[in-house]
DNA sequence: GTCCTAATTTGTACACATTCCAGAATCAGG
DNA sequence: CCTGATTCTGGAATGTGTACAAATTAGGAC
């Protein structure tokens, strides 16, 4: 498995280029990093980097299916390279903390709509709202009654 | 039922302004509206309007509990008025059409996170996402092998 | 190794939804 | 009719993110 950006890259037939290296890597061993987080950790790895270059790339690599685009409400966007296995995210309301969380359901496809409308559909989301324990500290939160929207 | 938005606000305890009547019956009978959509239907309405009331009343009536906001990605944010009745939407990634969908499942708590990592969880989120009819024709989609993730 | 060309990166400017500000005008409710 | 809540005007600012032309670079050909 030994996550090998380049060869990624090559197996999708784009240009081998340090920013994009950089970026896979980035966002693999920080999940759910913005494009601010990665601008500055590919900074540190080989130096200047423009802002736009960041940007490009992590369109260019969501595109291609190299990474995944998540748009949490009031948070810029995030990225993993966790792809096609079906997790879904745990939110924290207070520090828009993300955590991984495997499917409650089990395999793919987890979840069916009760009426398609007639759209093709190919993804379902599912996203988990709360505090995460230190946000409950901080705005004093107790257990409350658990509602499920 | 008959929706009545005056007695929703004193009930509430803030001022029952036009505005505010306004902003809640066009969104009743607008669902998924934004909020440019609610400032060219309020001024319909009642007449001018400034762009900031009608997100100041927004903002108000969302965090009162009467409006409901949903703010998928690429997209200005929605509001509704179904409240507390735990339906999910279905969105159609070429023009952000956006269909209510009842809960596959059932009755809430329709979904229960795999390990909740000491969060304190007050709601389960579903998206289905996928191509309406018409963007389909649009783009000459084709039924895909309904992949979900 | 050197060169060519298309792909990539850069820099600057701009787009967009939304918020913030602050003083003046208006209005709802008691 | 008082008074505080709300709205107005309008301008400025914020924070992500995109558009576009110019400069640079990767990868293959020689």
């Amino acid at each position: 498995m030994h996550f090998d950006p380049a060869v990624l890259l090559r197996d999708k037939g784009i240009y081998v280029t340090a920013p994009r290296v950089a970026a896979l890597r980035v966002v693999h061993s920080h999940p759910h990093a913005t494009a601010d987080d990665v601008l500055h950790a590919v900074t540190n790895e080989i130096g200047a980097v423009s802002r736009q270059s960041i940007y490009d790339t992590l369109n260019t690599l969501t595109e291609l299916g190299l990474l995944r685009r998540i748009q949490p409400p009031d948070s810029p966007a995030r990225y993993e390279t966790r792809i096609n296995d079906n997790h879904h995210h745990l939110m924290c309301r207070g520090c828009a903390l993300v955590i991984d969380i495997d499917c409650a359901v089990g395999e793919r496809p987890c979840l069916t709509a009760s009426e398609s409308h007639d759209f093709i559909i190919d993804e379902a989301e599912v996203v988990y709202w709360g505090y995460c324990p230190s946000c409950q500290k901080d705005l004093n939160i107790t257990n409350p009654s658990h509602t499920f929207n």
